[in-house]
DNA sequence: CATGAATGAGAGTTCATTCAT
DNA sequence: GATGAATGAACTCTCATTCAT
């Protein structure tokens, strides 16, 4: 594990010399950079000098990387969305217990490797801008809703099939258990950004697991008749 | 019924003479198409030209109403988060039979008056600005959070005392009601706007009540251990 | 004639009320601040600020009449290139004296009309711009090379069918006729506009007169052998 | 033939290896490539990756050898305005035969060694530029109009002398006989190289000598009376 | 020598805002 | 009140020039 031992090479040389062996690491940084300034303030309200400045670089050093800003826009969608979902379906394909511990243990970690990062932002960015860039919309639809959808289905049809839940409509469950999560998400780079906005929860992981167990419950097979 | 035996002036100018229409109906109109237009390109994204030519007047008359663009924002904003809340307030004091029946009849009246209308589109308009509008913030906070979070919260403490619901997190549960509900809003709004776009479901009342019975359930008081 | 007793309406309204009824005036206005620029520093290296700067407007004002640059100088080259030759043509079927007469009255005017104004420069325009915007070529082929090259021509083909002149190369003599005096045009906008620069002639007149007086003994026949 | 025995070091370096070129090639090729590009796009619109691309090298490169891109356009049309004409004025005081022939002969040449070469560009970029940077004026004038003039009026003069040509305007006929042979260099880099463009003359060698032979019709001393 | 990443002044273009009519 | 011509600050994008490697 020496890469915890030490600094990064990339910090290192950041200190080190400014001009050196920086070029591999640029289009991330600017993707970075260009992530947070976009989703603090919206796309068109983000100049592209300070994308440059939150990077570090001069304003023609991006167009060194990206051709125009509407490309950066689209890199930086792109580039965030990738990942996530295939690691879930993992997980789900090797669990072995419960399907509401499987649930709770995707959701948590769906919130640390999404909703805890910058990568959170990208949903109120999706929210404004595919509109304005229509292709957005069909690179989303199939890249994330689709597998993401197919995902929860398939847990919610798991617990099904193993007698652990009641049958539910699944496409409005796998919605009712997602949206709140995305709701976190967009509330966090909104309203819960602002100084004078209002707090959904002080602590989003203990409002998931909540969140997960209400659903949970309304998922439970009654044992007995709900009306008698 | 008043509503009904007076035609809103909007309507009678519209179906009367273009040309002639009262002074009075100029600022609803600039606000519907104020709306409409942030909502559909953003609110950088959206020009002078673009919000007066959709209200069928010249780019200096919208000055005539409102003094700047931001102006027209919060004008646009303010108009739209008005009464709703206040209504379902109303209703709740009346209301004498069961609190799922009362939930129900709460959601579908909202979804009518605020999902189906272009009123919806605001809350895509407050994620999308109120980090560069951080007043917007404070008066969201306090128009519309909060009241509508009080009244969910009292309404699920209806529900408790009445003996009918189990003791829950309120303000995690109200989240868990609403939620959905306004990323159905966002998503009528974003991708669900595009030809390319994804459907969340094409029968949103229905989802509605899904939504409302799956928590229902999960609100549900057990009538035997879950775990005997 | 009114007109030459008092000052324009238009000059007049320019110096009186200098945001009125400039309106109609604009379009040429630019076109000929344009044209002066753009020959004299060069399309690309001419800003749209000399444009407007030289028409006495700012630069956005530029923008309402014309999209772009490129359109802008579209619109100059096409509006200097208009009406000449049809005049040329005219006078040549109405005339009735010989046909050395003819040359050098339709000569004397072109000088007039083309060489002693703006639209001299036009030349130098084309000849700098034409490969960069290859609908020019076809456009200028079209609407001056061919109709020109024709009228001069038919010129020729009238001095020898009245028997005046000997038989020639048709289209080489047109060009040994137009080429030197498109190179006065081409030469009093570059080489000739510097203050350093040498002068081809103090009497472009009497150049052109002369030039001409050349061809013609060219083109006379011989009324004895030329070599005994 | 010394040209002949030792092949240029251009040629040679390309037929060799074109990583090893000698420097001492190096400023040649650029000039040249400078050459093409300032006379395909204009000067202004050329970009020094333009240049250094179409050398074959990288764009700093072009800067160890020329300090500027205004100094590179100098030193290209200095570079290309040599030569030429010091050798017209050898041949013309070594040859005896018959001016109208040595006429011939001197066009022809200049056609071989300009017309047909890239140098036949240097004209458009001179007629382009030379009101930009006015001391090119100056230099032009001196170095290539001056000597280039007077040798053809030292021509005429030889002509007249000896009786083969009749009295007339020495300058004027100077620039008769030159205008149109420019005109033919401008416009083979100008419509002349668009696709779309039209063409003075399928064979420009042949147009000239028709057009020497116009002229010398011109200058022929009436046998006769031209009028009986 | 040669490279090419980086810079930043500058150009084309847009658009919120003004104001004479 | 309503218009739309005019403005000019601001933004995206370009490119001559520099310099560490």
């Amino acid at each position: 594990m020496p890469r915890t031992l030490h600094p990064s090479s990339a910090t290192l040389a950041a200190a080190d010399a400014p001009r050196r062996r920086r070029k591999d690491a640029r289009p991330q940084e600017l993707l970075d950079a260009a992530l947070e300034m976009f989703v603090e303030k919206g796309f068109a309200a983000t100049k592209m000098d300070d994308v440059a400045a939150r990077a570090g670089v001069s304003k023609g050093t991006v167009y060194l990387y990206f051709p125009s800003k509407e490309e950066l826009l689209k890199a930086v969608i792109r580039h965030n969305l990738s990942l996530t979902i295939a690691e879930g379906d993992d997980v789900l394909s090797r669990y072995d217990g419960p399907t509401s511990e499987l649930l709770h243990l995707l959701a948590r970690r769906w919130w640390e490797r999404v909703g805890e990062t910058a990568a959170a932002g990208i949903f109120k960015l999706i929210i404004t801008e595919v509109r304005n860039f229509p292709d957005l919309a069909e690179f989303y639809a199939a890249e994330v809703i689709e597998p993401g959808r197919a995902l929860i289905v398939k847990l919610l049809q798991r617990g099904i099939d193993r007698g652990e839940f009641r049958q539910v409509h699944l496409l409005d469950t796998a919605h009712a258990l997602i949206f709140p999560m995305l709701m976190l998400c967009l509330h966090k780079h909104s309203v819960g950004a602002c100084p004078a906005g209002d707090e959904v929860t002080a602590d989003p992981r203990a409002f998931i697991d909540r969140h997960i167990d209400l659903v949970l419950h309304g998922l439970q097979r009654p044992t007995t008749p709900l009306t008698p």
